[in-house]
DNA sequence: TGGTTATTGGTAATCATTATCAATTAGACT
DNA sequence: AGTCTAATTGATAATGATTACCAATAACCA
């Protein structure tokens, strides 16, 4: 089923800027903001309106062709919506996608010692990418940053 | 060494409004927002104004007195700076802490198979609550609930 | 006690997101 | 291909959370 069957079975619509971005974020791995997907998107569109994507990025996740996530500095939204955890560099302030252990385990043990029944959960690692270590970085964290991580190590 | 002399220690001042902020955060579980934080403020201080609260709850963040973390809805604050996981039931909207698993096989297994040093990571678990299992609630998501949970399992 | 200066309250400014609405256009049906 | 209808758009205003600014205040130290 293609997303434009997926919508149309739904009553929407794939207008050119709904394609549109549905592409650009389908075809980044960078985990980009609204605003860093409107300005792609008017490279393509230099019309579109920063409204419309808000919009468009709000009502694909809701129809699951992407997942938005809450990030320190807004939302986030991510084209891959496979089940991935995420590594976030505090650094270089990029965040990798890193294949997902396996979860039946966790939630078996979650499910057998609390009263919660848990449907899924995420991993957000934070550290040093392989880039970064090599370049020897040790800039401080910046408010986005440490807000990511949550507090500064000592 | 107390939060006073943390705090003096590094040329920062206890001042009443501080002194009240931070009780307030730590002597609640319920991971609140500043919004909610100024509320409970008021009731001992009065005349504090918003502004103090955000501007005290970041620099108490920063010098790890409290633990600053990005939700769905915006910043949340948490008095307990201990190593935990949260758990978020999608019908209610509570999070709830957790114990923390053991970190160290997780950091190994990150650090022999990829590029990245790990510092840490973390846990969020979505699911229902017991109070919520136990009285069926089958409410829709909010919007909040879904950006929290990612999307709507179909 | 006095002096320095971090901090406060009040308010304006900023930033991301959402709401509103007339004009447009995708998609279904002739 | 043309028509109709409602989903969608662009433009802009409104909202909500957070931050910046500044004169007045009050912690802390000598």
């Amino acid at each position: 089923m293609t997303a434009a069957d997926t919508l149309r079975s739904r009553g929407l619509r794939l207008t050119r800027p709904r394609r549109i971005i549905l592409d650009v974020v389908r075809s980044t791995d960078t985990h980009p903001t609204a605003a860093s997907v409107y300005r792609r998107v008017r490279r393509k569109l230099p019309r579109v309106s920063l409204a419309t994507v808000h919009r468009n990025l709000r009502q694909l996740a809701t129809q699951g062709l992407l997942v938005e996530r809450s990030a320190a500095d807004g939302m986030r939204f991510d084209g891959n919506t496979g089940v991935h955890d995420h590594f976030t560099c505090v650094a270089c302030g990029r965040i990798y996608d890193v294949p997902a252990r396996p979860r039946s385990a966790v939630r078996r043990r979650m499910a057998s010692s609390t009263a919660f029944e848990v449907f899924d959960y995420r991993m957000e690692f934070y550290g040093r990418c392989g880039a970064c270590r090599r370049r020897r970085t040790r800039s401080p964290l910046t408010r986005h940053q440490r807000r990511t991580y949550g507090r500064q190590e000592p």
